[in-house]
DNA sequence: TTTATTTTTTAGAACTATCTAATTTAATTT
DNA sequence: AAATTAAATTAGATAGTTCTAAAAAATAAA
């Protein structure tokens, strides 16, 4: 079973929705995901039901069936390993590499996916921090906290970011916390929620409620 | 101007078509290139036609535009890098790798053709022997001839073949006639055409006249 | 429990790419 | 030069993806 470019596209964000704790992910919701607008949903979402990646009752919601997550899983897989090339072996900076693995992880051929993964040295992270699903759709996921939900004088190492938007990504290197960054919470603020940390044993920062909520941190 | 992955498939036979010396590239010979059908050829050269990358009319014949075949040979380079990346780093085989190739040339994104070239060394050549424009379309072709051409006690080196499929790809394989391989004619028959060639000083091999057709010699 | 609001779906249109069948134009042959 | 053959084009369909506008269904509010 082959799915075109379109319908990966919008299993991918349906299983990214589902993940992200909702109970029903809604047309609305898948709409402004990947930017399109309802009714085009609504028409994509029958033709899914029809190829059994989903079972989708009219009205009433969705259900990504176990095929539909083996193939989300693969386009995912695809899209984090090319991610992990563009950065190690092309120096792209983070916040660059989105969109063109948006367009690589469209590509078809399984000895390719295999020979990238090889060739990466099978890795089990993106540059955001994100798992790597194996060739099974297997995924070995770390148990990860937000950096606001931390305590003070606890460490971790951040390993992933909630919002991945260029933006933040740049933000996040100028002030030097990037993926795989060693801090430790030395103080926070209760009345607006800020933090003070302390990135590689040498500096402070001051992070808003907003930033520490959009970084995942391994604790140790 | 931006074209679509159907029109860059187009441009880029009418391309080949055209250098093959053919003086005009027939509807006909376009739909068996690219395997479709004459009826969509006309369509297809129509909008070429009206986004000016060729110059088309009916009944007449076409030519490609300057700007044609500027789109022209960036998507070859596109497809040539990725065949060196295939080869050189993930170690397909060339008779592999034209398929994926097919994909990864309609990838939009400056940046990582700039980046994969370099990360390759600046190819000049790809592992047909084909040569690499680079990024301003330029092309610097070597004078070849084809094997079946040279004279006896001739010497030369393999730098490409006119026919790069699979089937042939292999037999060259297996009877140790890649590309870069330095050989020199033995003998040739005139009866048949076929030859006899030193391969790197140590081989001896008879070939067809066929084969040593589709073999093209950088001679010395 | 009606009414209002929000969400979702359908209907109808546009665009791309392709096909088959029919027609038109050009080239060849007699 | 007329007739035949070959090549190229148009017409009409289908399939995929998306849109706007309108209708239908579900949810929230009065």
């Amino acid at each position: 079973m082959e799915l075109t470019t379109a319908e990966e596209n919008y299993l991918k964000a349906i299983y990214h929705l589902s993940e992200e704790g909702k109970k029903s992910v809604s047309t609305n919701d898948i709409a402004a995901a990947i930017q399109t607008k309802p009714a085009s949903v609504s028409d994509m979402l029958r033709k899914l039901g029809e190829k059994e990646v989903i079972q989708y009752r009219k009205y009433y919601g969705l259900q990504i069936t176990p095929l539909g997550m083996r193939l989300a899983l693969q386009t995912i897989r695809k899209h984090r390993l090319w991610e992990v090339f563009l950065v190690d072996k092309l120096h792209f900076a983070w916040d660059e590499v989105h969109e063109v693995a948006e367009q690589l992880e469209h590509i078809q051929s399984p000895l390719l996916i295999e020979r990238l993964d090889a060739y990466l040295n099978y890795p089990k992270f993106d540059p955001h921090g994100d798992p790597i699903p194996d060739a099974f759709g297997d995924v070995r996921s770390r148990p990860r906290i937000a950096l606001q939900e931390m305590g003070i004088d606890q460490s971790g190492q951040i390993v992933a970011v909630k919002d991945s938007s260029p933006a933040f990504l740049r933000y996040l290197d100028k002030v030097g916390a990037y993926i795989g960054a060693r801090i430790k919470v030395l103080d926070k603020v209760e009345f607006d929620g800020s933090v003070e940390i302390l990135v590689d044993q040498k500096k402070t920062l001051f992070m808003s409620k907003d930033v520490a909520n959009n970084i995942l941190v391994l604790t140790s």
